[in-house]
DNA sequence: GTTTATTTTGAAATCGTTTTCGTTACAGAT
DNA sequence: ATCTGTAACGAAAACGATTTCAAAATAAAC
């Protein structure tokens, strides 16, 4: 699959600068060493800066693996991922490394793969003083199996975890989600003030919670206005293939003016379907979608989107973690952040 | 932007079981736990049992802080990713994840942004015994400046670099990147072939050494089969801005049968623009682009791509590094190891 | 019952840092 | 010359683990 070729070698290896070397080639000790890089005031403005110098000269670096142990924290928090391809998880984790980075702290990034296993092995694996806290969004496996003593365990270490996006009531721990409820009723109602009769509703990820509120929202909004649920015009699945052939039916089938998709896929289904089968969008077809990324806009035509802000729920997340991972406050209170979405209007719905 | 209310508080903070603590508890020295728990020869069954137990009672596990002060190492990879958006990037990301995994590493990641600032800032961070090695793709600023120094401190340093994708030949390291050059001209051949008699070249990533080889294939490609290169047909910008207008320019007013494109928007205008200007895809316009993700699938017509195998690049990048830290050889030569692309024809191509 | 092997256990060093608490030296006061 | 106070520095403990080597306990041999 890929061939391999050499080129010069290397490696010169230049023993790292420690305060016992530095204190050494000084001939003072370790802690006057240490407390002249540190700038105490106990240590003449003499020794300060000699040993200020040499250790710029050796361009000394204090040994993080030393300062951790010491001060029992690392200044990293874990962040647990279902799918890095997934944009909206990408952007919101731009957002949690700006903070991070801003305040200070690294980030343990891992990829859960939407498994329980590898979800618990990372918790596992890093809770063991390798980070301080983690933030992460649950894997679809653990949703589907409501399987959460992992993170009961890692919280009963004393570990703090904040999730985002995808939360459970079981775990009492900091969170930051999308209103979906609301987003939900507001887009559906948007498509019920253009004045569509027959909306759709399409979703591939019937099995998240995320999905089951955006459904419930759709439910709700059409109760609001005295519209009945049909059947017939919803598509609820866990999967993409399963999807697909139901979409189709529905859409070849059943009188649709609308579609409100709650998630990426069913959104480009949308379109791309509705196009297929002779819909004008957005003439006779409205569609919403549930959706982040560039490829929204890209689309033809291009998607008018439940934006979710993935930005601004990592930064929240990790402002959370990081206060309370600062805070003198042994027993601060668990909070539930709320980021609001917004509707973007584009060409794949009439104006009002 | 977003409220706030908070539910119930909470904090157990049972005290973490050390090998200290278990000691005293069972009466024993440190030095017998440690050596019961990792299953030594010298301690009897009797206490080892004894001590096993205790420990699983108490959920004992080994802070990793000490055993890296320890091993002078934390199995722990910095990856540097210029911006994690972009759909390449996260593939490869995926691949680094998949093996530091599997090989027992941690990634700690960071976002330089394409800032040569927080790049540089990320590697004098990190280089202080939080990670073993790095893996990064170098910032669209350091190569607009040719700025490598900072890499070449952190090597000299002792720690180890694998760069993928966009690499330096000024930097003597492991590289793992995609045969751009004979890509581009495979790519282009392929135009050739169709037929195609005005290819045009797109480029909004001109700043870039991967854009500048792959426009080098376009060039050398037509060279091999006696086609003049007309700079009216190219347009090769370092901004998207810049791109749609010379684009636009070039589709309205030449005489254009295919368009090469060297990435991702270029990729997407070349179809946007080429079906708004009255194109038809694939019967009088051939489009291939250098694409990734998802979306060239989803576009229509969907797109032919030079596809850059993401996740095989980062596995590649990761077995590199983790086979050099773990090497005992001081001087193993660098290797530069080419990760093949493939060229996908979809929708966007006639059949040859 | 003493010596010799053998099995078990423990004390101490080490990794790199910070920090507390002494110790030393020297100034000024008596 | 003695005392006191302060400025400057150093020894040692601490963080949590592993590991070497010595010591203790037990078993075996004579």
């Amino acid at each position: 699959m890929f061939l391999i070729f050499t080129t010069q070698t290397s490696r010169t290896m230049k023993a790292k600068a420690t305060l016992k070397q530095i204190a050494k080639e000084l001939h003072v000790s370790v802690s006057t060493v240490s407390k002249a890089l540190n700038d105490s005031p106990e240590i003449s403005e003499q020794t300060k800066q000699k040993v200020q110098e040499y250790a710029k000269l050796k361009n000394y670096k204090p040994n993080v693996i030393g300062l951790n142990l010491k001060n029992r924290k690392t200044k990293t928090i874990g962040v647990i991922i279902p799918n890095i391809l997934n944009s909206f998880f990408a952007k919101v984790f731009t957002g949690i490394e700006k903070v991070a980075e801003a305040r200070g702290y690294n980030v343990i990034t891992c990829i859960s793969n939407e498994t329980l296993e590898k979800e618990a092995h990372t918790l596992e694996m890093l809770s063991n003083g390798t980070i301080d806290g983690f933030i992460l969004s649950i894997s679809e496996e653990a949703q589907k199996l409501q399987e959460y003593s992992h993170f009961k365990d890692v919280i009963n270490e004393g570990t703090p975890i904040v999730m985002f996006d995808r939360v459970c009531d079981q775990v009492a721990c900091d969170k930051v989600i999308v209103d979906d409820l609301d987003s939900a009723i507001d887009a559906t109602q948007y498509l019920v003030n253009l004045g569509c009769k027959n909306i759709a509703l399409f979703s591939s990820i019937d099995n998240l919670s995320v999905g089951k509120l955006r459904a419930e929202g759709y439910a709700t909004c059409l109760k609001n206005n005295n519209i009945n649920v049909q059947p017939a015009l919803t598509v609820l699945t866990d999967n993409e293939a399963d999807f697909d052939a139901q979409a189709l039916d529905v859409l070849s089938n059943q009188k649709v003016d609308a579609i409100f998709a709650l998630d990426e896929h069913a959104s480009v289904s949308a379109i791309k379907l509705g196009l297929k089968l002779g819909f004008t969008i957005p003439e006779n077809l409205s569609v919403i979608g549930f959706a982040d990324g560039v490829w929204s806009r890209r689309l033809s035509p291009s998607l008018s989107t439940v934006s979710q802000h993935g930005p601004e729920i990592g930064a929240a997340a990790a402002q959370l973690l990081i206060d309370r991972l600062e805070s003198k406050e042994e027993h601060l209170p668990f909070v539930t952040s709320v980021v609001k979405t917004e509707l973007r209007k584009r060409e794949s719905t009439r104006k009002l």
